[in-house]
Order: C-alpha cells, then sequence, then structure tokens
DNA sequence: GATGAATGAGGGTTCATTCAT
DNA sequence: TATGAATGAACCCTCATTCAT
C-alpha cells in the first residue's frame, strides 16, 4: 500500500539556494555558497540539540568548518541565522502540499501519498527538527512565528481544506469536522514530531503505523490492524 | 490557580506541598513555605514568557518579592528550580486521570467531560503554560523528559489506553485505533496548546468546537456542527 | 606674589557624592560607595592613558580591585561609565569660578588667584586628564559635549566675562577684546594642557611662568621677566 | 583641497607625493598614486569624523573607492596609515611659516597675514581636522607626536619666535612676554578650533574677529570693535 | 533565614589583517 | 596589482552563583 512514490510532492528537496547559484558562477562565489550552505546545516544541527538561546555560534562555525566571524559574512546576526535557516527549509514543503491539493485523486490515495511524504521528506529528515524548532523556540520569535504562519501555516492549511472538503463532498468522509478544523489531519504528525523528541527513547512510536490508524478512523474502518 | 475541579478530576489543584505543610507548622516556617511558593509562581510566570535559558532568576525573584539568594535557599539552581516547577504542577493532573479511568460511564459522556476538563483544568490554566514548557523545552532536560514520561505521559497513556478499551469493548468505539494509538486522544489538545502559543493572535481557534468535532468523527457522526 | 591660598575657590575639590554618602551609612553601604570610587579613580587612569575607544574595561576593574562585573552594578555602560567621570569631576569646578566672579578685588588680584588655582586644582590635579579628555572625546560624544557646554563651559565663560567686564569698566583693562571674547583668558590654559599631554617630554613648559606673562600682557606691562 | 594660498604662505598645499610622483610615470604608477591619494583623502574624512580608534578601515576603502585590502598595498597598517596622513598634511605648513618669518615687514602687517592665513588655510580647511586629530590622537600616538614636535611646532616656534624677537626689538611689542612663550601666538587659533570642535552648534565663534581682537591687545589698541 | 553586592566565566559581535584568486 | 572572503583575537556585557552581613 504503501512505497508509493512520492510524485504528488516532487520537489520537496529544495536545491539550496545559495550552493546552486554557487554551483554556476566561479570558484569565488561557489566557495562562498559552500560555506553558507554549511554554516546552515552546523546551525541546524545546534540549534536542534541545543535550542536557539544555548547554542554557541562558535560551536555552529566548528561544525561549519569555518572561523566563527564568517557567520557574519553570510548573516547579520544570530538571530537572522536561524529565521534563515527555518525559511529556508519549510518555504518549498508548502509548495509540494498546495500542488498536491490539485490533484484530484480519491481521498485515501491522497492521505497513504501524505503519509509517505510525511514520513519520508519531513520526519526522517532534518525538517522534522525544524518543524520542532518553530514548535519550540516560534513563542519567543514573534517574526518567525508570524513568517511561519503567512507562508506556511495559512497555506497548508488551505490546501488541506481544499483536500479534506473534496472529500467531503465525495461522500468520502462522513462528517464536515475536519473541514472545519483542518489542524486536525496533520495532528498526529505534530504529535509524532513532539513525542519523538521527548519519548522515543522510553517508547518508539510508529509514526507509519500511527497515521494509518488515524486515517482509518477518519474513513470510519472497523479494524485498522 | 483554578478553584471548583470538575467531579471528573476532582484534586487536581494540588496542596502545593511546601505551603501545605507550613501551613500546618509555625510562623517561621510558613513564611518559607509561602516564600517557596511565590518563587515557584514568578518562575512560572517567567519560565512561560521566556523559556528556560532566557529567563533570569532576578526577573523571577522580583515576581516573587524576593532577593535573589532567597532563590538559593529553597532551590539547589535554577534547573532544579524548573523541574520543580513541572513535577509540582503536572503531578495532580495524572491522579485526577487515572481516577477518571476506574470511573464506569458511557465513553461519550466521559470525552465530554474530558474535554470540559482539559479547557477548564488545563487549557485555561497556567497548567497550559506548563505543558508548553516541557514541550518546548524538554528535548533540552532529559531528566525532565523522564519524569515526565514516567510519572505523566505513560500513567496518563495507561489510564487513556483502559478507557479506550472499554468504549472499544463496549462497541462505542468501531476500530481498535486508538486503543493502539492512545496518544491520539490527546492529539488535539496539544495542537490545541501548540497553535495558541504561536498562532491565536492570527487565526484563534476555539478549542471546545475543535475537541467536540474530533470526537464527533472518533463516534462516526455524520455532522458535527 | 603667587602662595596666595585659593580662598577664591574654596570646595573645589568634591566630597565624590557617592563615598561621603556611604561613610554616613553601614559598612555595606559605604564598602559600596568606595568601590564606586575606586571605580572611577581607575576608569580616569585607563582614559586618561588610552582614550574612551581603547580602554578596556578589564583593566579599569583590575585598577579599581573589581571584578569586571562589579563595573555594571555602578554604571550602566562604558559611555555612562566615562560621562559621569567627567560630570563629577568638573562640575564642582565652575562652581568656585562663579563664586570668584563676586568676589569684588583688583583684576591682578582675581588673575594671580586664577593661576595658582588653575595650577593647583586643575594642572597638577587628575582634572588636567579630564579636560583633556573633553577636548579630546568631546566630538565623538555630542551628549557629553552638550553637558559640558551647558555645565561648564557657558556658567564659566559668564563669570568670565563678568570679572572681565568689571576690570573694563574699573580701566583695568585698556581694551574690551576680552569682554567680547572671554575664551581668550582661559587660552593658554588650554594651550597648557594640550601641551602637557603632547610636548611636555621635549619641551617642558613653565605653566605658572606662562599664564603670568600672559595677564602681564593683558595688563600692558613692559616686562614681565 | 584650496586653491590659491595666500602670498605669504605660497606652496602650503602640498603636491601631495604620491600622485606627484605617479604624474610623472607610466599609467600603472598613476593609477596606483591616484588609489594612494584616494585612501588618503578617505582616511581624512573617517578619521576627523570618528577618531583613530573607532575608524574602520573598510570605511575608509569604501571612500576611497577601493578594496579593504588595497589599503595594505599602500600602508604598512592602519596606525602607519594615520601617521602619514599627518605628516603628509601638515609638513608643508611649516615651510610657509618658516618664509614667512624671514620676510621683513612690520609686525600688524604680519599677524594681519596670520590671521588671514590660518583662516584660510588651516580654519576653513580639511588642515584643522589634521591639526584637532593630532590633539586629540595624540597623546596615544608617541612617535606622532614627536614627529609633529620636530617636524611641525619645534620649527614652527621657532620661525615664530623669530617674528616675534624682530616685533620686540622694533618696539612692536612692548613685551617680550611672547618672546619667551611663543605658544601664545597661536593660542587663539588652538582654542577656536578646539571650540568649533565641540560647541560651534552651541555658540558659534568668529575666528576672524577673535584673532584681530587678540592681537589689538598686544598692540595695545585701546578697542578692537 | 534573607539579602543583594560581588564575582567571573561565557558568548555575541566587531574589525584589523591576511591571502588565495 | 587589486580584490574581498576568511580569519580569530579582542572586548563589551550578561547573569548564574556565592557569600559576607
Amino acid at each position: 500500500m504503501p512505497e508509493a512514490p512520492a510524485r504528488l510532492m516532487k520537489g520537496v528537496a529544495a536545491p539550496s539556494g545559495a550552493a546552486a547559484a554557487a554551483a554556476r558562477s566561479g570558484t569565488r562565489a561557489k566557495r562562498s555558497g559552500e560555506r553558507r550552505d554549511a554554516i546552515l546545516a552546523g546551525a541546524l544541527d545546534e540549534f536542534a540539540a541545543r535550542g536557539f538561546a544555548a547554542t554557541r555560534l562558535e560551536d555552529v562555525a566548528k561544525r561549519a568548518n569555518v572561523a566563527k566571524g564568517t557567520i557574519y559574512l553570510h548573516f547579520a546576526d544570530k538571530e537572522t541565522l536561524f529565521q534563515e535557516l527555518i525559511r529556508l527549509e519549510l518555504s518549498p514543503v508548502v509548495g509540494a502540499l498546495e500542488r498536491a491539493s490539485h490533484a484530484d485523486v480519491p481521498f485515501r490515495q491522497v492521505t497513504d501519498q501524505l503519509i509517505e511524504v510525511f514520513v519520508r521528506e519531513i520526519f526522517e529528515t532534518r525538517r522534522k527538527d525544524v518543524i520542532r524548532l518553530v514548535l519550540t523556540e516560534g513563542p519567543r520569535f514573534p517574526k518567525l512565528a508570524e513568517f511561519y504562519y503567512r507562508e506556511v501555516i495559512a497555506r497548508a492549511m488551505e490546501a488541506i481544506r481544499a483536500i479534506l472538503r473534496r472529500a467531503h463532498e465525495r461522500g468520502e468522509l462522513s462528517s464536515d469536522a475536519l473541514v472545519r478544523f483542518p489542524q486536525l489531519l496533520p495532528a498526529p504528525g505534530i504529535v509524532a514530531i513532539i513525542w519523538s523528541g521527548l519519548f522515543d527513547r522510553f517508547e518508539p512510536l510508529d509514526i507509519r503505523a500511527m497515521m494509518r490508524a488515524y486515517f482509518g478512523v477518519l474513513f470510519g474502518d472497523r479494524s485498522t490492524t
């Protein structure tokens, strides 16, 4: 049933702007772009591991094999680095979701693909950490939360709502509950991300199975084993 | 602090150990207990507003009308204060939930009460902030996560599972999905807490309505308006 | 002729506010006041030796036998420390000068005393360094310059002008040139302060002799040897 | 850059060594010389505006339309650049003054020309800023102060002394005070330069009028209006 | 116990200087 | 020669923790 190639979300993996631009130009700019990407990668590691406040830019630099001062050639300050990181990783996700919302396929097939894409493109990816960062640090970064709401959440909710509305109209969903609260669709994904960060070492969670069980409930399936 | 708890969760409001003990003894100990409570209250305000790392103990002291050094008479260090705070606020919640799991009432009635209790005892309370703190700071506090898992999550999951199993056996739940993944039951509550911290100013969420809609789906209701 | 006790400028030496207040109170506050004064003294040494920008607060702390952080208990930041220093040292000077301007004595006697007071209370004192600091750093500190103008220069110029006007009216000064440009009276003092900071090691300047010579010229004396 | 210098100080405007040399050779060297001059010009702007320590070489480069590294092709380091700048701007001044000291003209005529030259060649020129820089930064640059003393001050004092001695011998100056303290002659100029940097915005100073008033006093004029 | 002044390690940021291109 | 990205030492300031009163 799964295994479905994520045709639906083609292009989620962003070409990491800077490096792509660098690849086109001379070695000087290329190196610069590579460095920028290395800094972003190091920053993700550190921010994910320690949170914004506890992350030391020196450690980020070390991870990126770069001097501390180099970070400031690419980012105005720690906060900008943090926000750029979020921006860069999450922007492409929405595009993919929006594209998925236009496809006219049975809802059950959509959910199968959503599960697959979520697991492969987010949950088993650094993007999971990025989302966790938004959830955990967002309250302290109003601007970040605003950007995230406008560029990610609002658009994602709209795309999800479109999918759900069609499903409801086709009779694939017996109630309009999810149309009214599209937040419920990704709820298990959110819970899984949080759970994995906190409790996986005590009690691992089979994310795929949980999502299948959840969507099964939505479809009114009798049993989901 | 909330007053009359719902019947289901009688006793959620903890007797705040220190002050309670103090109340029994002479004025010296009483003063001390009151101070401890004031510090915890101030700490909750600050931690909730700024997160662990960005909270300054001086501000906590100010909120508690206490000198900076006094905090160290009651708590070993900042981290201990933080963990004690979580411990104190969340411990009573589970007891209430466990008690609720023993009651032999129709599932629909249980969910109605869960909604009510969640909203009144958690969502409209500082406890919402405490839970948010666990979610956001937990990854950086393995010990806290462990405590939280053992004392709260594991027991809560078990209590929820018991409730769900009975509901399933009675035929109130068509599938066993939730029995296998009891995390799905509180999922909308978790999502609501996160949403409220990040996006409420852009798009407020009617938590009660969403939870009712969600449980309606679980029951296979046709419409949830 | 000199030796005249500076009765005219009694009270130039300020009682260094903080320490004075401290002396009155308990040891705790006293220590604090002493520390504040020590920091100011250390700051004067360092600022005078290196200028504002090149002074390291750590060195100031070292001179004051105090930890780096202690400075911030008494002053908001480096700039505030600098400006407080100037303020504290120069404020009392003007009062003395203003008092002098009220005395109704022959101009020649006034100038004798001005020389004496300038040399003993400023030139042979750390106040010389403070004035040099104002001259050298003032252009980069508009607020400081403004304070200095209002609190010191404007009032000093007025006091000097009063003295000169009376001298002119009495016929002790043949021309009104100095009344119109009271800056000319302290000019040799300014020049001496600058000279001493730059060229004294190459060619020392007898400040008293130069000032006497200067005032001699103003009086139209034939020879000033 | 000023154009026609007063007769007295013919040749004050230096041929700016580098560019002059460059002008003689091929385009490569010419470019180089122009760059060097541009750097010096930019440096003067920045040093004058911010002082030595607070000036960033990057800003100097920007003003000179040159890359940061280029500065190091022309000057060993920031300090060398600073000292070269002072050297270059002030060296020609003394020559002019020395030439003036040989002219055998009435003192009153000399002072008239000194005023005119000072105002036009220094006070209304970037040279005012250079002198201010020496006064304000000199104490931190012993080498600079030494150069300045030997190459400028000592020679200037000697030239001034010669002028004053002749005036005294002729009876144009009643006292020998200024011969013994030639620093008194330029004193009002020094005071004016300092005043203009600190207090002009509060109380502008008519430099020409003040100097005329001052010299009037030296001549024993009755009134100087 | 309670206080809050004092401490000093720690980290973000700047910028003179270097060097590969 | 010219460039400007990269370096890393330096320094201001914060704040958890201590301790004399």
